[in-house]
DNA sequence: ACTGATTCTTACGTGAACGTAAGAATAGCT
DNA sequence: AGCTATTCTTACGTTCACGTAAGAATCAGT
């Protein structure tokens, strides 16, 4: 009764929602579509089980989402470069450390990124674009109301 | 013959449909939700026109839509803005012209234009963020990945 | 071992945002 | 006036992303 898996502390389904501000029934949701991993030694009935990783893990989903709104069936691929790391972790723990092997899962992982780096940037230039035409037309919807202060300045001086 | 208000190039549904991307029917479930304004004076059953101005709006719905993924309903609200600056176009080809009035739906602009400002730079935000965390985290796996390849410089040359 | 709280599985329900089908009507062209 | 393409209205269907309900099972604490 020492030497077992269990450690960190082990948080409930109930706790990892709350943590992340959504629902059991969402995280079960998401773990059914293979967003989430959903613990491989389960037994049939038994309670689900989470750990840190796995709550920043959701986090990450869950940003993801809202600011790029994708789909969950192409997040889901997207966060496959999680997996790879949290695969190279469990290889990493578990003393296999086989360099080849290594080179090739954080390879894979930065290619992962890349990928998700690439839309958000895509995103970032959207937005930027966005601001700068709604900046311009408040400018000149801006002008015209100095205009009309102008022309006559004698109504209304609060707004 | 000749003095009527059919002017500028009269677009229909499928016109509109194609020029922004959609489908006419979702242009009409716009309308439906109050979110595209549906010309007042038609008679039920003629067919809807459309002018550069009413693409313009709805792209602008669109890109809202994508970039800030609100619910319909909320857009509904944003867009106000628009509607006011429809509304003083219209008094202005009327020749109204009323400076008060004008002020007062300027102003109104510019309030609705700060509420669409204030969600994108939130936005823009929570973009940059994220593309940060992300870069980072492309740095540490780049680290790990030039430690092992310093390690053992014999395998691979080339990602 | 018992108990109360939480979770499990299964399955049907829901709201948002459209898709699709059908029959009638309209608009542009000749 | 007639023809054809497009559109209109109405209404039911669909997909996504969960919500909700029910009865059984599990887990933590005593």
């Amino acid at each position: 009764m020492s030497a077992r898996d269990d450690r960190e502390e082990t948080l409930r389904i109930g706790d990892v929602a709350r943590l992340t501000g959504t629902t059991p029934r969402t995280i079960r949701y998401y773990e059914e579509i293979g967003l989430l991993p959903g613990a491989e030694g389960r037994a049939p009935g038994a309670h689900r089980t989470y750990r840190e990783e796995d709550v920043e893990r959701l986090q990450e989903v869950l940003r993801l989402k809202d600011l790029l709104g994708l789909p969950l069936e192409e997040l889901t691929e997207l966060m496959a470069a999680e997996e790879a790391r949290a695969a190279l972790r469990r290889e990493w723990r578990s003393g296999v450390q086989d360099p080849v092997r290594q080179r090739q899962i954080l390879e894979e992982s930065v290619s992962y990124i890349d990928r998700q780096l690439a839309l958000v940037r895509r995103r970032r230039d959207e937005i930027a674009k966005l601001e700068e035409d709604l900046a311009a037309r408040k400018r000149r919807v801006r002008d015209r109301l100095r205009n009309l202060n102008g022309l006559n300045a004698d109504i209304g001086s609060r707004s």
